[in-house]
DNA sequence: TATGATTGGTCAACATAGCTGACATAATTG
DNA sequence: CAATTATGTCAGCTATGTTGACCAATCATA
């Protein structure tokens, strides 16, 4: 309740123990490494976990009221994104098993949001396609995330949307970068 | 497989339906709105979803050698944030039910990470601490996080990082970025 | 052509972490 | 005293992830 927190003060309290091997506190240029303090790194760590909460819930709204849930979300923008993909393509990128994806895809077949058809070159593939139903969900869940998004670009400018562009590729990890270069070049900065 | 995305080619392509109205596509000054392209609200939606899954990743690997999962982290982080903070506190950043968060925090208070004291002013509060055990986990957990976000930081700049922090904070909800600039002051820019 | 690898699916069981609804207790506040 | 607040608890439901086992169709190759 109260407004001050009290281990983690305003104070620059440059404990940082392991971290501080690879950013030396206060040596160098002017100002350098002063974004690497412990409170900023906490700074990024929080911002990510409320910006990713708020980020999915308007969609998970408005997918409830189709009783769909974030995973069904997930496939429908995946395949939106890159239609005639392989059901092992999506399971690359969505990284779970295809027990799991399988109950949530086998439901957008069922109730007409994904259609599939047989691979021309490999029988054995079933790529996935939105239908006209999915598209149209599709877009709506998209257009409310890329309001959102446009919203925070344009109230912060092309300089700190490259800031944060850059930022986040540094946070994946380097397999799913090297995915993302692939499949989605122009993504990674 | 394919590289190629059919759909959201690699041109500008610039469709942008309702999304055209806060964002003139080709008009005003030098190169602005140039990142307001669908493409790349696409993109920030993607690295969001990608980031912030490994961003968890390596916590959450570690957090289940100890049967402990992602609700349990939030826990520990927060109250480690802010030491003697009260249930409805911690209730008021993780939006979730107290019925889901009294089946993780018992589980935290009954394996010895967590402690609760009545409050002094209001004897109805338990405010909640890091027992000794709860901060080293804490610790080694927020030191992993850290670590990347030092990586990803140091990789990219200050003014990277400046960027990635304004566009996280108006990714926020205005409720929840009201809740911030409260308890958190200086995190919110 | 026979064999092995790949693509994909299925059944069963389980765990985590969210949810609702209903109710209880203790303490504070007006 | 009455109402509100802070917190907890029981019971049950749902979504989404996990393992493990097993099967069928197709492809690639020795």
């Amino acid at each position: 309740m109260s407004p001050e927190n009290t281990p983690t003060g305003n104070v620059p309290r440059v404990k940082s123990a392991s971290i501080s091997g690879s950013a030396p506190q206060s040596s160098s240029g002017p100002l350098k490494g002063l974004y690497l303090r412990k409170q900023d790194l906490r700074r990024g760590i929080e911002l990510m976990f409320f910006a990713y909460r708020d980020f999915t819930g308007e969609a998970d709204q408005m997918l409830s009221n189709l009783d769909l849930g974030r995973a069904h979300h997930r496939v429908i923008y995946f395949v939106g994104r890159q239609p005639g993909m392989s059901v092992s393509d999506l399971l690359a990128i969505l990284k779970i098993t295809k027990q799991s994806l399988s109950r949530v895809l086998s439901h957008l077949i069922n109730t007409g949001y994904i259609q599939q058809t047989k691979g021309a070159r490999d029988k054995r593939q079933r790529l996935l396609s939105l239908t006209k139903k999915g598209e149209a969900l599709e877009a709506k869940l998209t257009d409310l995330q890329c309001r959102r998004f446009a919203a925070a670009y344009s109230a912060r400018g092309g300089a700190a949307v490259d800031g944060f562009v850059k930022v986040l590729s540094s946070l994946l990890d380097d397999e799913i970068r090297a995915v993302l270069r692939q499949q989605y070049p122009d993504h990674i900065d």
